[in-house]
DNA sequence: CAAATTACATACTCCGGGTATGTTTTGCGT
DNA sequence: ACGCAAAACATACCCGGAGTATGTAATTTG
């Protein structure tokens, strides 16, 4: 109960105020407990924030895919996926607390770390599926799925912090959808729609 | 003199360990000076972060932007642009400290605000030139450059953590021509090279 | 040369993360 | 039901690092 009720309190400073800004007393004072039942149940600050991040960020990677995989073709596993991921964005407490705050609290290379392995799975599998049928001819898929996640990314940042996310949502979806048609048209692959049944 | 001394020890330690992790006392140490000194010539520690960043991301843009110009073409204006940023990055000072540290240290807003001024402006500035000359159709020119922006960010990013950039920043190089060669070719613009004079 | 401003030095305060050491509650075997 | 061990909490501290208050020395300027 009192671990929930930390996890409750910290998630909810963390998404509005950052981690830096949110210290440990603050936390236990919005839950109503003291500091040695926070320390009893979280090694440390950074735990706790690891725990409430993992949590959030599981949560989308997996709305995330499960959208993704409704798709009928490979692109449109991509395009979908970073849809999906857009409109999340608009909600401070994936867009935000994902993309802002986490890079910053746990730095970018353990932040990487373990979004990489959510996001950047899906798109690898939809380039690998997409250059297995002959939609796709990257010189590198690896570099390619750098450079598309990075897009992605950015896309996702731009929304999270921008002043009207839906708005700016929408411009860099229809973006994103251009960018992967052209990547599609170079391997000489030209549908109309990346994915015409979605 | 002090003031330089100062700036020359806080750029090393910041360049090699981070922001949180070199402390005011550090740099005084390694400077020589006290800390009376230390606050005499900057307002707080992040000041002197500020001055140390800003030099060192003024001086990158400024060879970005003078190789970028030396191109033929508008999108070899980007392609060169891109590269000398992917090459600059396999060097600490300007891929650590400008893409891993910067951003810790400032926040991701505080940072873009100022490194946008620059990276962003070299981009869009090629961007309309390619999208007036016909080599580009984007739906939205300031989203196109968004994703543009956000594929290289992560590409510098990707070559600045790497143990092996200068492997990854040619492949990454090579990778981003592709992309830059396939939007042109969705507008109908089909060069062999995207700058056959450079 | 006197006054004022600049440049530095020392000794603090304050805040926040983390720890040491208690006290209460809970599960459980007999 | 009772004893007891371990989990769950509470209190009082420590310590490091950012920033400040207040001093003294050097340098410029009228």
């Amino acid at each position: 109960m009192t671990r929930r009720r930390l996890l409750r309190a910290a998630e909810k400073l963390f998404v509005t105020h950052g981690f830096d800004a949110v210290s440990v007393d603050r936390i236990v004072a919005a839950a109503a407990v003291t500091k040695g039942a926070f320390y009893h149940h979280f090694a440390d600050k950074l735990g706790i924030f690891r725990e409430v991040f993992e949590s959030i960020d599981r949560e989308m990677g997996e709305i995330v895919r499960a959208r993704a995989l409704t798709a009928n073709t490979p692109l449109g596993m991509v395009q979908l996926g970073a849809r999906t991921c857009f409109e999340l964005c608009t909600r401070p407490r994936y867009g935000r607390m994902v993309y802002v705050v986490a890079p910053a609290a746990l730095g970018w290379a353990a932040w990487h770390e373990t979004d990489t392995a959510i996001a950047r799975q899906i798109v690898v599998e939809g380039l690998q599926n997409a250059v297995d049928r002959r939609e796709l001819a990257p010189a590198s898929l690896s570099a390619l799925a750098t450079l598309l996640l990075g897009a992605i990314l950015q896309a996702a940042i731009t929304i999270a912090t921008s002043p009207r996310p839906k708005r700016v949502a929408a411009e860099l979806a229809a973006e994103t959808d251009r960018l992967l048609l052209a990547l599609a048209a170079q391997a000489g692959y030209r549908p109309r729609e990346l994915d015409p049944e979605s």
